[in-house]
DNA sequence: GCTTTGGTATCGGAGTATTC
DNA sequence: GAATACTCCGATACCAAAGC
C-alpha cells in the first residue's frame, strides 16, 4: 500500500479529504463564496487549466493562453512552476500547490531537450475543483475525457451512465462538498441500506487516512459514486408504497444490468459489507454481556 | 511591522535548428 | 562539420507590493 514514489506528494482517503485536506485548501485557495484574493485566484486558474487540460508541463500549460508569444510563454511558465513547486527565498522554503496534495506529478515529457516534469490534478484535486470552482457541464465533460483512466469506474464508463442515470453523472459534486459520506440524514431513508453501504465504506478505507494509493482512493470514490445512486432527495408519490422497488435501487439495477464487470464489482462489495455486519452481529450476540 | 506573494532578472543545462 | 543561436526547461536572487 504506497503510493507511487515520483508522484512527489501524499494524500489521504474520503474521510481525510473532508476533515483536513478541503478545509486546508480552501483556507489556502480559498472557496466558492468568499471574495478571493490574487494568490487565490492565480492558484485557481492554474488548477483549472489543468482540470479541463490533463496532465500537463509547465511550458504546455503557459502556451495554451499565449499561443506563440514566446517570451510571454516564459514568464508564465515560470510563475506557474513556482506555484507548483513552491519557492526558495533567502534560503527559506515556501510550499507549493504539488505540497498540498491537490497535484501530483505524472511521467515526464521527452518531446524536447532535457526531460521535464508532467504535472495533473489528483483525485483530491479534482474534488477541491468541483468544489469551488463554478465549473459547467462542459468543462466537466473535458476534464471526464482527459482523466478517465484515473478514475476508470466512473470516468471511464462516463458514457454509459449519463445513458442511463443522465444527470446524475454529475452528483460527484455533493462528494467535493464533503457531503453524504458519514452525515446521520444518511438514516433517513430507511428503505434502502444507504446508511449501512456508506458507513462501510468508511469502515473499509479508515487505516488509509494518512496516506492512500491513488488506486485506493479511486475504488473508494467510486464506490462512493454508486451507492450514492441509492439516495433519493424526496420521497416522491409514485414511489410511495405502493411499488414494490425503491427508485435508487432502480436506477443501480439498470446500471449493473448491461454492465456485468461493474455488477461483479460492486457486488463483491456488497457482499463484504453484508460479512461485515454479520459478523459484528455475532460478535455482539456472543459477548455474553447480557 | 513582518511575512507572503508578484514581477523581473540572471544563470545554467541539455537538446534542436541555423548559419557559416 | 563546427560554431552559434534558440527552445524548453529548472533554480535562485532582489526588490516591490500585497496581506495579516
Amino acid at each position: 500500500m504506497s503510493l507511487s514514489p515520483d508522484q512527489g506528494t501524499q494524500y489521504g482517503n474520503l474521510f481525510s479529504y473532508k476533515y483536513y485536506l478541503r478545509p486546508l485548501a480552501h483556507r489556502l485557495y480559498g472557496n466558492s463564496s468568499t471574495t478571493k484574493v490574487k494568490h487565490q485566484q492565480n492558484v485557481q486558474k492554474l488548477l483549472q487549466i489543468l482540470f479541463t487540460n490533463g496532465t500537463s508541463t509547465t511550458w504546455d500549460m503557459a502556451k495554451i493562453k499565449f499561443h506563440n508569444d514566446i517570451s510571454a510563454i516564459r514568464t508564465k511558465e515560470k510563475e506557474y512552476r513556482r506555484l507548483l513547486i513552491g519557492r526558495t527565498d533567502r534560503g527559506r522554503h515556501s510550499p507549493g500547490v504539488l505540497d498540498v496534495g491537490l497535484i501530483v506529478k505524472d511521467g515526464k515529457s521527452y518531446k524536447k531537450g532535457s526531460p521535464s516534469d508532467q504535472y495533473r490534478l489528483s483525485l483530491h484535486g479534482i474534488l477541491y475543483c468541483l468544489d469551488v470552482l463554478n465549473l459547467s457541464h462542459k468543462d466537466v465533460e473535458k476534464m471526464v475525457s482527459k482523466y478517465s483512466n484515473i478514475l476508470p469506474k466512473i470516468f471511464g464508463k462516463w458514457e454509459y451512465l449519463k445513458s442511463i442515470i443522465e444527470d446524475d453523472v454529475y452528483k460527484l459534486q455533493i462528494l467535493s462538498k464533503g457531503l453524504l459520506l458519514d452525515n446521520p440524514n444518511l438514516v433517513k431513508d430507511q428503505r434502502t441500506p444507504l446508511y449501512e453501504l456508506m458507513s462501510y465504506i468508511n469502515i473499509k478505507y479508515r487505516r488509509y487516512y494518512e496516506s492512500i494509493s491513488e488506486k485506493d482512493l479511486a475504488e473508494q470514490i467510486s464506490y462512493w459514486f454508486y451507492t450514492y445512486l441509492l439516495y433519493q432527495r424526496k420521497t416522491s408519490k409514485a414511489n410511495s408504497n405502493k411499488t414494490k422497488t425503491h427508485l435508487g435501487v432502480q436506477k443501480l439495477q439498470r446500471v449493473f444490468k448491461r454492465d456485468i464487470e461493474l455488477s461483479d464489482w460492486y457486488k463483491e462489495f456488497f457482499k463484504e459489507a453484508e460479512n461485515y455486519y454479520k459478523d459484528r452481529t455475532n460478535m455482539i450476540k456472543n459477548s455474553g454481556i447480557f
